[in-house]
DNA sequence: AAAGTTATTATGTCACTACATAATAATGTC
DNA sequence: GACATTATTATGTAGTGACATAATAACTTT
């Protein structure tokens, strides 16, 4: 095949990557100004600009007004996460997905949780504790805090049906996010819900939201031994 | 000031993306076509399109020609991640970077490493083993394998000056990124380095790259306890 | 010489046009 | 009626032109 495609904005942005990746451009390295790549290139300025805007949101070049394109100095590796609701992730695993809800109170926030949501003063909020199972052996649990001033409706809902990760994922937009891994030691509650001998290392994804200002939810997501996160890029 | 600013992009997608949270459109919805929106919003189909093929790479639409715009049933949460080379996280903290090599050899990959990179035949690559330092304490101990065909110079380095990573990430650009993150218990050589008492649960980021086809490094980094990696969005 | 003004330059942005492409619907043929 | 062919439709993409904006350089004024 002839094909003779015109070029994507996508080809222009893997050519310069490639570029700087090569050193062509090197780290601290002034580009040329988008439109002579474009003319060298053969393709029309707002192409290279497409592509340019791409390279600075992945954090590979910095651009400024009249200051041309730079290559970052300190290149960092940038990976994009998906985190799905559980119930999707074990399905898609192939296992039989199952849900246990363990606990439901309202309670006042510890300041642990008033950290993670970044407030001065303790409120109550409905905390739940709940497990999620695949094929009936425990897979993740979830220790969540749901504030019922942005969220009075979840009082109302069955959790012991209907997991909470889901309903806020289905009613409950965000417009803000903070996600954090670490790595705790299994003991008490959790090394007893998780069927983990005391101390065995086990992963954990902290993830809190906000609408606008006010919070929403903030989990502890505890995976049980051997989970594994990954993304490919 | 009677601005009376043009629309940016920026503009339209947070307005689409206001809609969508607001149920205006709901999960699983037909949006309007792009052309009845920006008829709508007064701007250009252009307009709308750089603004939905930024909430299609968010994950909050789904896109298909002729079939429209919907939006996900099921978003997911999507996350980016940044990994600054080590030297800059910590310099970052404001601390003090070292780094002491600990090992230099040559030898066959193991079966799990060959896993990591998805080869079938063991062959012989450069495993260094190292400890990155913050303030003069142990902050990441890297475990990494470098394919010496995709990297012959590396041979020449003295990685007992210059962290392989640092080396890497300025001369051997990747084509491919793999990462995960998981938990392990401290121990044996492990927890000697780090300085953690045995069984202490610590975070691993396990990264691999590729350059077209060819293996260019893996390395297990596993972190001092405590650590914690976040992302803000 | 210091300060303020104007010109220049490279990126930022959008409108409009034209055509490509994939999925569907409508139509025609056997 | 089953199958192949042809429109139709909505998104995907690039090009051109025009103007906005920020940073710098060049120039003037005092």
């Amino acid at each position: 095949m002839t094909v003779e495609t015109r070029l994507a904005w996508t080809d222009v942005r893997d050519e310069i990557r490639s570029r700087i990746l090569n050193r062509i451009y090197a780290p601290g390295d002034k580009l040329p100004r988008d439109e002579d790549i474009a003319q060298e290139l053969g393709c029309a300025r707002t192409t290279v600009h497409r592509a340019m805007q791409d390279l600075s949101f992945a954090g590979l070049v910095e651009r400024k007004r009249k200051g041309g394109t730079h290559v970052r100095a300190d290149p960092v590796t940038r990976t994009t996460f998906d985190i799905p609701i559980t119930r999707r992730e074990v399905e898609q695993r192939g296992c039989k997905y199952g849900y246990q809800m363990i606990s439901r109170d309202v309670e006042q926030t510890p300041i642990s949780v008033m950290a993670r949501f970044g407030i001065q003063l303790a409120v109550d909020m409905l905390h739940v504790k709940a497990l999620h199972l695949a094929d009936n052996r425990p897979y993740i649990l979830e220790d969540r805090w749901i504030d019922t001033r942005s969220s009075p409706e979840v009082l109302d809902v069955d959790l012991t049906r209907e997991s909470a990760n889901e309903w806020l994922v289905r009613h409950k937009p965000y417009s803000r996010l903070d996600v954090s891994f670490y790595a705790v030691n299994a003991e008490g509650d959790i090394a007893r819900h998780l069927a983990a001998p005391t101390g065995t290392a086990l992963l954990v994804i902290e993830r809190t939201t906000w609408i606008g200002e006010a919070p929403i939810t903030t989990v502890q997501a505890t995976a049980m031994p051997g989970y594994q996160l990954s993304a490919h890029n």
